[in-house]
RNA sequence: GGCUGGGUAGCUCAGUUGGUUAGAGCGCAGGACUCAUAAUCCUGAGGUCGGGAGUUCAAAUCUCCCCCCCGCCA
């Protein structure tokens, strides 16, 4: 059997993530996940929340509350609105969990004694009223080379010049606007990134399985060549810098670096299911543990690529432990909100827990599939939305099963009907049928939703073209026998097309699978021909109409929807 | 500024190694049907494929230059 692990990025700790954020990496991992089970797969499909780092922190501040308590309450929202869209997480974990800090030490350990850590002292922003050393991003100042007044300490916007934060004029925190700051000499643990260069080469030339995108990426950091990086932070909130189990002297009041920390919870987090659920996790990590014949696989945006690619890598290759690294990555662009940014504080784009207040998961979980940011950015708009989610679910779809359903229920008593044979018109509907679940299948496999959609809408198209055809309604009077015949292969459609759609829209499948009274064991992903599939349901057996799976968005809605989150080009 | 990706019908996007009249969905127009959420099915009208030059018997597809958009830059 196809033992298949499944991460998708870790969403930040601080706050409901966006539509963007979902389309991304959550639900594409959930669609994959969702797939390989129903194909019979052993799938372990992991999320966290990453909580560490000074974002979390100010949140926290700003909220008023201790970081642990912040972070206690926005996991707990996050895993809501996860169970909210229906992702299938066989665990939702959390980077602050004791089994990510044994981890972490571990591998800090580990790369220690590989030589690849050594302590190295610099200068630092200090700011005396925060009491706090200021992260690049949270110092600004006077751009030394085009004096503009916001530069960041990492890079001017208005230059676009790659700035340290000691080179800015008159810096202040950003954090409190104080300008009481001052250099400060502190010492941190640096990864010796450039000495591990040959290695990832080597790993990334070898990975065969990555789209072009994320190796055109991975070797641009490579050709400039890796750099040593600082992997401990002047923060208190976090995985603390430990040597041989007791704080490293010098170290106490510094944590290690979130981005060090965050991917290794893709481990940790299995850790914690593994102890939840009475399991072992080195047999999906280690290939010296029965690990070999996991495929792993990792969803993500773009933006995380780099780190997917050259950062977490160097940490496990490094550590010189046999840990699994990436077999495939799927990486995406971004989703925005009318051509623009999805920002809180302007109250623009929508966020997944208001989605989940104004229409059904299902709606978000088909119209982000069938328009994901695969290519390029996508533009997401309410109108859009309600276009698509009318057409293809609640007229296609939605449309389909209860014309036919209801048909059946009047004309045949609410049984499968039994008799007659099936003739030129349905043999069409086989082959016709075959072919685009070879399509839909492949395009599945190759992790392409937009096609993936279009193909489990196709397969939708088809029920309704046959019955177009077929007529079961005019047949019924001079032929019962062949309107029984028809109604049963459309009533088999039904089910296919619930089956398929299942990845997609988890709600509205159960449902239509419920009625149609289609065990649990025969809802797996179709692997006969469609001569047999189209045949399944036992004749005579009683099935019931399903409610209206969808109801359509109203122009109404749209409007107000628009007023509500900020709705206009940008 | 450097780098990635993109600029194809009104909208959202496909277009495999260059090859017959450039495709899909939505929207629009006409027709059919009446089982169904005025749904569905069929047909059709819409494009100088960002601009320019070049290579070629042949370019949306390759080369060069330019313009515009999203994003990334440890």
């Amino acid at each position: 059997m196809n033992r298949i692990l499944i991460t998708s990025a870790l969403p930040y700790i601080n706050g409901v993530k966006h539509l963007g954020n979902l389309a991304g990496s959550m639900l594409p991992a959930d669609i994959y996940a969702r797939f390989e089970r129903l194909r019979g797969s052993e799938v372990l499909y992991i999320c966290a929340t990453d909580e560490h780092g000074t974002p979390a922190e100010l949140a926290a501040e700003a909220a008023g509350q201790d970081v642990k308590t912040y972070c206690d309450e926005q996991h707990e929202l996050q895993r809501a609105a996860g169970t909210g869209f229906a992702l299938s997480y066989d665990w939702f974990g959390r980077s602050s969990s004791t089994q990510n800090h044994q981890l972490t030490q571990h591998f800090a350990q580990k790369l220690e004694a590989e030589g690849l850590i050594e302590e190295r002292t610099s200068r630092q922003v200090y700011s005396i009223d925060d009491k706090r050393f200021l992260p690049d991003r949270y110092v600004q100042g006077i751009c030394p080379h085009c004096d503009s007044e916001k530069a960041r300490g990492d890079q001017c916007d208005d230059c676009g010049r790659l700035l340290d934060p000691t080179d800015l004029i008159d810096p202040y925190s950003a954090i409190s606007g104080s300008k009481n700051v001052e250099l400060r000499d502190t010492t941190h643990l640096f990864l010796k990134q450039a000495a591990m260069q040959d290695t990832i080469r080597n790993w990334v030339e070898a990975s065969v399985d990555w789209p072009s995108l994320a190796r055109s990426i991975a070797l641009k950091w490579l050709d400039e060549g890796l750099q040593d990086r600082a992997i401990t932070r002047d923060l208190s909130w976090g995985v603390p810098v430990l040597k041989d189990g007791k704080p490293r002297p010098g170290f106490e009041d510094k944590v290690f670096y979130v981005w060090f920390d965050a991917p290794i919870e893709y481990i940790g987090a299995t850790s914690e299911w593994a102890e939840a659920n009475d399991k072992t996790w080195e047999d999906w990590w280690r290939t010296d543990k029965g690990a070999d014949d996991v495929t792993y696989v990792q969803f993500m945006g773009k933006d995380n690529v780099a780190f997917h690619t050259v950062s977490f890598p160097i940490t496990l290759l490094g550590s010189a432990e046999p840990w699994k690294t990436v077999d495939r990555l799927k990486a995406f662009n971004w989703v925005t909100w009318y051509g623009g940014k999805f920002s809180t504080s302007q109250n623009r784009g929508i966020f997944m827990d208001q989605a989940l207040r104004i229409a059904p998961s299902d709606m978000w979980r088909w119209y982000l599939m069938a328009n994901a940011p695969e290519s390029s950015d996508a533009a997401f708009t309410l109108e859009q939305f309600q276009a698509v989610v009318n057409s293809d679910l609640a007229n296609v779809l939605g449309n389909f099963v209860n014309r036919i359903t209801k048909f059946a229920n009047a004309k045949f008593d609410g049984q499968i009907p039994d008799g007659g044979t099936i003739g030129e018109l349905e043999q069409k509907l086989f082959a016709e049928f075959d072919a685009q679940i070879t399509a839909l299948s492949a395009h599945h496999q190759a992790m392409d939703y937009r096609k993936a959609a279009a193909a489990t809408r196709a397969i939708w198209a088809l029920g309704n073209e046959y019955l177009a055809e077929a007529a079961p309604w005019t047949v019924i009077k001079t032929d019962p026998d062949k309107a029984a015949m028809i109604v049963r292969t459309a009533l088999n459609m039904v089910v296919m097309s619930a089956i398929v759609a299942q990845v997609f829209i988890p709600d509205a499948a159960t449902r239509v699978l419920d009625a149609m009274g289609v065990p649990k064991e025969n809802r797996n992903w179709p692997n006969q021909a469609g001569s047999v599939l189209l045949d399944k349901l036992p004749r005579r057996s009683q099935f019931t109409v399903p409610e209206l799976l969808f109801a359509k968005i109203e122009d109404e809605q749209v409007a107000e929807w628009s007023q509500r989150f900020g709705a206009s080009p940008s």
